[in-house]
DNA sequence: CCAGCCCCCTGTCGGC
DNA sequence: TGCCGACAGGGGGCTG
């Protein structure tokens, strides 16, 4: 589900009202999804403050940090009263100081939260984050050269660079005239391709990230970027830019939306 | 190194 | 209506 706009969505929203709060008591109800890796518990401990990496979303704690992954479907929500019986597909609830509560609810069980000494060690073999300032153009041009994958595998791999996923990497290649399967090293201007990354996710995020079926910030509330899509979930449908027939097609293992006119084969 | 599978899960949708 | 397969914003592991 959620890419790279929808966690920074979420992760702006923990900053607002997680930041500096006190976890009183943290409950699993689903045991795979908390995988606790150096054995310590939660409870008590503050939010010093809160980033994220790629998809990656990391509350930085008084004495350890956590780590959260909502793969496809993993919402983090505010749900206030604690009186109120858990959701179906709630796996974590953390009761925070003042009453409030956040909820972990996930219906495919694929999200998880890693309890860690030290995040940024954690996720060293995650690629740069794509909004990070060091994502220069000669160093995404220096990646692209390194890589013999194809441009949407690489996008897709999170190693090198980290935050796109299956819609944002069809939006940009689209907007860029680049067919996803191009090798890396044939692109002839990585320049474009960057500059065209970072307006797609800024332009998601100013909308509130993408809500297909299941994303919801964490007052409930969906994303509006989805309105806004030039290729995903447009095939069949004409062209934006030249009125040709958007193709679905298998690539990269995903589902893959694209202008066979406006998107050449290399 | 890379592409292509499978798996982890549940829900939804289209075809028959 | 009901059943059944395909598919879904992700990623890790395995094989050829």
């Amino acid at each position: 589900m959620p890419e790279l706009p929808e966690v920074e969505t979420v992760v702006r929203e923990l900053r607002d009202g997680l930041q500096g709060r006190r976890i009183e008591r943290m409950e699993a109800l689903w045991s795979k999804t908390f995988q606790n890796i150096n054995g310590r518990d939660v409870d008590g401990q503050r939010v010093r403050a809160i980033g994220r990496k790629g998809k990656y979303i990391l509350l930085y704690l008084d004495d350890q940090d956590m780590i959260i992954h909502l793969r496809m479907s993993g919402q983090l929500l505010f749900t206030g009263a604690r009186s109120q019986a858990p959701h179906k597909h709630d796996r974590l609830i953390f009761d925070l100081e003042g009453g409030e509560r956040l909820v972990f609810r996930d219906a495919r069980k694929f999200g998880r939260i890693y309890l860690v000494n030290e995040a940024d060690s954690h996720l060293a073999h995650v690629g740069m984050d794509a909004l990070d300032p060091r994502m220069t153009p000669s160093h995404f041009r220096n990646l692209l050269r390194q890589s013999r994958q194809g441009i949407k595998a690489f996008l897709l791999s999170q190693k090198g660079i980290s935050g796109l996923g299956n819609i944002y990497v069809d939006e940009a290649l689209f907007l860029a005239g680049i067919h996803p399967l191009t090798r890396c090293v044939s692109i002839k201007n990585p320049h474009e391709l960057r500059t065209v990354i970072l307006g797609v996710l800024t332009k998601a995020i100013d909308n509130m990230g993408s809500t297909i079926s299941d994303y919801r910030n964490t007052r409930g509330n969906e994303g509006m970027n989805q309105h806004y899509f030039y290729v995903y979930g447009r095939q069949g449908l004409p062209c934006k830019k030249c009125g040709a027939i958007i193709v679905k097609a298998r690539m990269a293992g995903r589902g893959t939306h694209f202008c066979p006119e406006c998107q050449p084969e290399a």
